[in-house]
DNA sequence: ACAACATATGAACAACTATTCATAAGTATA
DNA sequence: TATACTTATGAATAGTTGTTCATATGTTGT
C-alpha cells in the first residue's frame, strides 16, 4: 500500500501529473489561502493604501485623514470601518474626535515590501 | 522667506495641522501609491493568489493549472494574462504547451510576508 | 492541407465595490 | 436641553471585475 498522502485533483486534460501533484502537496490550505486574498485587497484600493500610508507616520483622526486626502469625510469613514474589520488598523476615542492608527507593524512591512518590487 | 517645502492640502476641517502637513511630508508620490494598490490587486483575488502559489512550486503549463485549481481554462488564461501584465509572472512556450513562472523572488517573498500576518 | 490539441481572446453577464447623499449617533459646551 | 461639532451608517448608484461561452490563434503530426 502507498504511504503518500492523496491529493486530490480532476485528472482531466492533466499533462503532468508529477508536477501537479507536487505543487499541490505543497499548497497552503485552500482557506489560509483565502484570507490571504481577504488581506490584499485591503491594499488593492488606493484609497485604503493611503490611509494606511497615512498612518505610518502617525496615528490621524478622521478629519485630518479627509482633509490630507481631500476626500469626502464619509468616504474616509467607510473604508476606515473596512480596514478596522480586518483588524488592520485600531482607534481610540478622545472627545468627540476618534484616531486611527495602525494595529501592527506587518503594514508598515507589507507596503514596504510592495515599494521594493515596484522601484527596484 | 521659508526654507520649508509647501504641502498642499484643503485646509477644510483640518484639526492638527501640524499632523497632517508631517504626514503629507513623508508620504510616498501618489502615483507610487496608485501603482502599489495595482500591485496588490494581483494578490487580492482568490484565483489569481492561487496561480501564484502553485508556481512558486514549479513552473507550470496552462492545462496543468487548469486541472490543479478546479476551474476552466478561458478563466486560468484570463487571470495569466492579468498577472503577465503586472509583471509577476513570465511564460515560455514549447511547442503547444505554454509554461508560465514567476517573473521574480519578490511574489514568494509578499505571499511569504501576508502569510506571516494571518498565522501570527 | 487537415485533424487534433493547447492556449488566447472578445463579448456578455452577474457579482462586487467605492463613492455620494442624507441622516443618525455620540460628545462637548453654552 | 439646545446647539455645534465629529464620526458613523444605510441606501442608491455608477464603475469595476471575474467567469462563462463561443470562437480564434497557434502548433504538431499525419
Amino acid at each position: 500500500m502507498k504511504s503518500e498522502i492523496d491529493i486530490e485533483f480532476s485528472n482531466e486534460g492533466v499533462i503532468h501529473e508529477d508536477v501537479v501533484r507536487k505543487a499541490l502537496s505543497e499548497q497552503p490550505a485552500e482557506e489560509l489561502l483565502a484570507d490571504l486574498a481577504d488581506l490584499f485587497k485591503n491594499f488593492s484600493d488606493t484609497t485604503r493604501i493611503r490611509i494606511l500610508s497615512l498612518l505610518i507616520s502617525d496615528e490621524m483622526c478622521v478629519a485630518d485623514i479627509t482633509a490630507a486626502l481631500n476626500a469626502t469625510q464619509s468616504a474616509i469613514s467607510h473604508q476606515l470601518r473596512i480596514l478596522k474589520q480586518s483588524r488592520l488598523i485600531k482607534s481610540r476615542r478622545a472627545g468627540k474626535i476618534v484616531y486611527y492608527s495602525l494595529a501592527d507593524e506587518h503594514v508598515k512591512t507589507i507596503i514596504a515590501m510592495g515599494l521594493e518590487h515596484i522601484t527596484e
